[in-house]
RNA sequence: GGUGAGAUACUCAAGCGGCCAACGAGGGCAGACUGUAAAUCUGCUGGUUUUUACCUUCGGAGGUUCGAAUCCUCCUCUCACCA
């Protein structure tokens, strides 16, 4: 069992906010006393998942109050889905079919069964009440809140004095789900802090529906990149994605900076706190080795998406390749007919994006033969198989006929 | 609707008739150093085996000129101010 202070110390752990800390409070000691169990909202988009560990933040969260006593209601935007969330980005949405909703939906579980202990999480879609409410309810819903409230919401208050338009349909993003809250009378809700309206909103109507309980609202930084100064995103290309392969998300989690390895700890990692506190402390006063903590650390999260043994595989390849300076056990593989000069190889292999690129890094010394330097840029292959080499990652076996 | 300013390589940003494949910064890549990094130092950063050369690039289309990113005309788009 745990104690009241551990599991808000976990609670709290790396959170941006909190909205009535009190309420959660008194959740867990009622559990402790009675073993009755809370639920806790979170809500998810149904346009394809592609997962990565930023978005793996608010799951560690989820599976944290798992831990104590939560119950997780995961929740699959596909009704508000068709409106977007109002960034003032895209006006309008696509709307997907039940089918592609279906789907995504399902890579959501295959991902986050990954975190989350299913045993304690039910997925649940909003069309399912949000359908139900008709134009009567729709309608009910938007006399419980007035427009200048509604603007108060940061992006809506630029939009409006900047005139920019705003569509009804966005207005009601906020008040569905808000309304969401009131359906499933979730007792806590998970989100980002851009969500901070959002969210309590929830809690207004909550009120508004006499429910009988608001929620408490949590809300999770965003994760920062492997840059460690922006949030980590796709676009800006500085994310791991949950689906990559053993090697390429070890390597990349290895790759972070000294600083940044204590925030993933914190957002990331499943170690308890006092666990990391001890660590820190180790690195800090010299007995632990920084590089063996980020090792723990990408070993961690590596097992979680593949499984320990892909895992130690990964780390074992990553110390063959850049500890030992060696080869890589496996690498792609090509035949050309010889003779072929050096920079239109690397260039055909992918290597190099271009021949003049080849030449620059030939010139520089970043280009290795079997080992070896290659010094002369006109350089011929003749017959024979080679390892092929461009700095240090990226390698090719060539055969030359 | 009117007036003014602007559009340059991945991004920002110089250049304002030849010395411009285009200053500089960021980013990226590579080398050294390391712990794999970070920090630091160095080099590179349009393409092409004619590599002290050639070809294609400076919003788009034309034009002036021996020669244009730079001047002229039209077009498209962005921003600012006025109404």
């Amino acid at each position: 069992m745990f104690t009241k202070e551990e599991a808000l110390n976990e609670i709290k752990r790396g959170i941006a906010e909190v909205i009535d800390e009190a309420r959660i409070e008194s959740l867990i000691e009622h559990y402790l006393e009675t073993g009755e169990t809370y639920s806790v909202k979170a809500g998810f988009d149904p346009t394809a998942p592609d997962l990565h560990l930023g978005h793996t933040v608010l799951m560690q969260k989820l599976a944290t109050f798992q831990k104590f006593g939560g119950r997780v209601q995961f929740l699959i935007g596909d009704f508000t889905g068709m409106i977007g969330d109002p960034t003032g980005k895209s006006a309008t949405r696509k709307v997907l079919t039940q089918e592609e909703v279906r789907e995504n939906a399902q890579t959501y579980k295959e991902q986050v069964f990954k975190i989350l202990d299913p045993e304690k999480t039910e997925v649940v879609f909003n069309s399912q009440w949000l359908d139900a409410l008709g134009a009567r309810g729709i309608v009910e819903l938007t006399t419980t809140f007035n427009v200048a409230r509604m603007l108060e919401r940061d992006d809506f208050e630029k939009r409006f004095k900047s005139e920019t338009p705003i569509a009804i349909s966005e207005f009601l993003y906020p008040l569905l789900q808000g309304y969401d809250s009131v359906a499933l009378k979730s007792d806590i809700e998970l989100g980002g802090t851009d969500q901070k309206f959002n969210l309590l909103m929830g809690r207004q109507l909550q009120r508004t529906y006499n429910v009988g309980k608001q929620q408490a609202v949590l809300m999770m930084p965003l994760l920062e990149g492997l840059d460690g100064v922006q949030k980590m995103s796709k676009s800006l290309g500085n994310y791991i994605g949950v689906t990559e392969s053993p090697g390429t998300m070890f390597g990349k989690l290895l790759s972070i900076s000294d600083d940044l390895m204590w925030r993933y700890y914190e957002l990331l990692s499943a170690r308890p706190l006092s666990n990391i506190s001890a660590l820190k402390e180790a690195v800090q006063n010299g007995e632990v080795h920084p590089k063996a903590a980020k090792e723990a650390l990408a070993l961690e999260i590596t097992e979680r998406y593949h499984g320990k043994e892909a895992a130690e595989r990964a780390k074992e390849e990553f110390d063959r390749v850049h500890k030992k300076r060696d080869i890589p056990t496996e690498m792609p593989e090509f035949t050309f007919e010889g003779p072929l000069w050096i920079a239109k190889l690397l260039n055909d292999t992918g290597l190099e994006p271009s021949t003049s690129q080849a030449r620059r890094d030939i010139k520089q010394g970043a280009v290795r033969i079997d080992q070896q330097k290659v010094q002369d840029e006109q350089l011929q292959l003749q017959n024979g198989e080679y390892i092929v080499q461009v700095g240090k990652r990226k390698f090719a076996r060539v055969k030359v006929k």
